[in-house]
RNA sequence: GGUCGCGUAGCUCAGCUGGAUAGAGCAUCUGCCUUCUAAGCAGACGGUCACAGGUUCGAAUCCUGUCGCGAUCACCA
């Protein structure tokens, strides 16, 4: 049982026992730095139930909690707060209980599973860093789940068939001489993309060319030759056609590589693959289902929609009028899709941008009127986009940040911080590079995960590595001290138990690792990685000004000395499991 | 125009289901390296929480309206 249940149980009792009255919930807060005390309770709500002076309350419960309960030393009343004192035993006990966990902080998981859907990009162009947003939320997301005691599917879905994929098909057979990953030396991500841009190039000096011979600008865009012949390709794609399908497992295989390349500096990973051309003719049986049911209508000319005025939302079309699908078909086909491959699934997320936000709001309105019991349980986790001081980004006019270079971009500095610095002298160069690249990439994740998802980001590519004050390589840092500590004070520090006096900074630390179970459930149930993000530099900084003034190793007391290994150990162990929640990684030495 | 989101220090952002004097980092200024890593610590400066009403003991937080920014309102995915 936490001390918020225990002091809340009591001060019910207190209330009847003192008032003879039923109080319903009491309201706890941490008490403000500059009062005396640890934990607040507000007594102003109880006024609701019985008129009497806020002060005077405050002090009966006070005296009521401290005669009854072992744990609260003292009290004091300031206006219609009543201060807690916690005795220091409170604290060593729950010390000790956190110090013989490992996974402090992890729930135990349950049957209950959840699907989490990330990334899902198209394969005729390399990841940029939108996708590093998105990847980095869909996998943080994925693991604060599990850890609140989720079983968790990562999964995405795939874009691997459509007229943009035909054309870099196209323009690589037209202009590509052969060309592949190996003769080129280039990763396959980035050749695919060569060619989608050069399409784009070539299908322009088409139409320039037409409107320079008398055409019409919109018709010269719709039938220049080369996007004509893109169409056709899809179509033959589409007819099985052996040379054209041939060519696009060949293409899209050099896509994977480079993807997985990608993903694993990023760090994540999936467990479960779609691929749109499996799932893109998915969904049509439901929409005849719906029929049945009357969820969906047929409108004159054969096109089949549903009513979601009702909702406050518009008609919204599933079935064409000449029966091919559209994209809320197959969205609707391949989360049922999912279910079935995976029938413990009782919920899924989307990690999708929010200029889906409509879609998802009308996928999940529909899959609950199609009766589905989990449709109850879909959430979007929508987030702004990434700017770029210059605006938009827009891979037509080059002004995409791509994945791959940004990573690297990101270890190289951390590289000239070093050297400038002259960290790192005596390790050899493999060490250094390993180093430089957890904390570039601690830079950049901390940086996308500690905003709201919801906000939209301004990504500055020159100045936004911020090394300094609140960011990824402060907080690893301070992980990196307490284990010069452990080093230094060579000690089994598992074994040891203490008893101590507690000085305030040391409680305000206990008092953080105490809440750290309950800031991973708040943010699973609020899909925000950034509560994880901020919890985390509170903790490195309040333990940062503790270490700074406390000399640990040169302590008189041997009693002390101990108890300050111990709690720097404790500290560092529960920043590296924050982090790993994050998909952080934490360097032994820094 | 309809719908959704955002608006907090010069800049980038925290601020949980309403609670005490609105908090960090960057930038600017002042101190601190013979002691466990100074990628650091201590401190100063900086606010009409976009604006106007409302709800109540109490509002950055909840409600309504206005303004500004963004997204979306395709038989594209």
């Amino acid at each position: 049982m936490s001390i918020q249940e225990t002091l809340s149980h009591h001060i019910k009792q207190a209330f009847q026992a003192l008032y003879d009255t039923t109080l319903e919930t009491v309201e706890f807060q941490a008490t403000r730095k500059d009062f005396e005390g640890d934990i607040t309770v507000v007594v102003f709500p109880m006024l609701r139930l019985l008129k009497m002076n806020p002060v005077q309350m405050g002090k009966d419960l006070g005296q009521y909690l401290v005669s009854q309960l072992p744990e609260v030393k003292a009290y004091n009343v300031v206006k219609g707060f009543l201060n807690l004192i916690i005795d220091d035993s409170f604290y060593l006990n729950l010390f000790n209980t956190v110090k013989a966990k490992e996974d402090y902080g992890y729930v135990n998981t349950s049957d209950a599973a959840v699907m989490v859907e990330y990334s899902s990009p198209n394969t005729n162009k390399p990841l940029h860093l939108g996708h590093i947003r998105n990847n980095l939320l869909g996998y943080a997301i994925a693991e604060i789940l599990k850890a609140s005691g989720k079983t968790v599917y990562k999964t995405q879905i795939i874009n691997d068939r459509g007229i943009h994929i035909c054309k870099s098909m196209l323009a690589w057979k037209r202009y590509g001489n052969g060309e592949t990953p190996e003769s080129t030396g280039l990763k396959g991500d980035k050749l695919v993309g060569n060619y989608y841009v050069r399409f784009d190039k070539e299908y322009k000096a088409e139409i320039s060319n037409m409107v320079n011979n008398g055409y019409d600008k919109e018709d010269a865009a719709k039938e220049a030759p080369i996007l004509l012949e893109a169409q056709e390709m899809l179509r033959q794609w589409e007819a099985g056609d052996a040379e054209t399908v041939n060519l696009w497992k060949t293409m899209n295989g050099w896509v994977y590589d480079g993807f997985d390349m990608t993903y694993k500096n990023l760090g994540v990973d999936f467990d479960a693959l779609y691929y749109e051309s499996n799932t893109y003719l998915l969904g049509k049986e439901f929409v005849a289902e719906g029929l049945k049911t009357g969820v969906f209508f047929t409108k004159d000319d054969g096109s089949v929609w549903c009513d979601l005025t009702d909702e406050g939302l518009d008609e919204k079309i599933v079935l064409r009028a000449d029966g091919t699908a559209v994209y809320m078909t197959q969205d609707i086909g391949t989360a049922i899709q999912r279910i079935k491959d995976y029938p413990d699934v009782a919920g899924m997320v989307y990690t999708v941008g929010n200029e889906q936000d409509y879609h998802f709001k009308v996928l999940f309105l529909i899959l609950k009127k199609l009766g589905f019991e989990w449709a109850k349980s879909l959430y979007h986790l929508s987030y702004g986009m990434v700017d770029l001081p210059s605006g938009k980004m827009k891979s037509r006019e080059g002004t995409v940040v791509d994945a791959d270079d940004l990573m690297e971009e990101m270890s190289q500095t951390a590289k000239e911080i070093a050297l400038e610095k002259g960290k790192l002298d005596g390790y050899t160069e493999q060490e250094q590079n390993q180093i430089y690249s957890i904390i570039g990439l601690g830079a950049l994740k901390y940086q996308m995960l500690k905003v709201d998802p919801k906000k939209r980001i301004l990504f500055d590519p020159k100045e936004s590595i911020d090394f300094n004050g609140d960011s990824g390589p402060f907080i690893q840092m301070i992980y990196v001290r307490t284990r010069a500590i452990l080093r230094k004070a060579e000690f089994d520090w598992s074994k040891e138990t203490i008893h101590i006096e507690l000085d305030s900074r040391e409680k305000e630390i206990l008092k953080q690792l105490q809440s750290f179970p309950e800031v991973i459930q708040q943010a699973a149930t609020q899909h925000s990685p950034a509560i994880i993000a901020n919890y985390t530099y509170d903790l490195a900084k309040e333990y940062s000004s503790y270490y700074q003034v406390v000399p640990i190793l040169g302590a008189e007391k041997e009693k002390e000395r101990i108890f300050r290994v111990q709690l720097s150990n404790l500290v560092g162990q529960t920043i590296k499991n924050a982090f790993s929640l994050l998909g952080i990684n934490v360097p032994e030495r820094m």
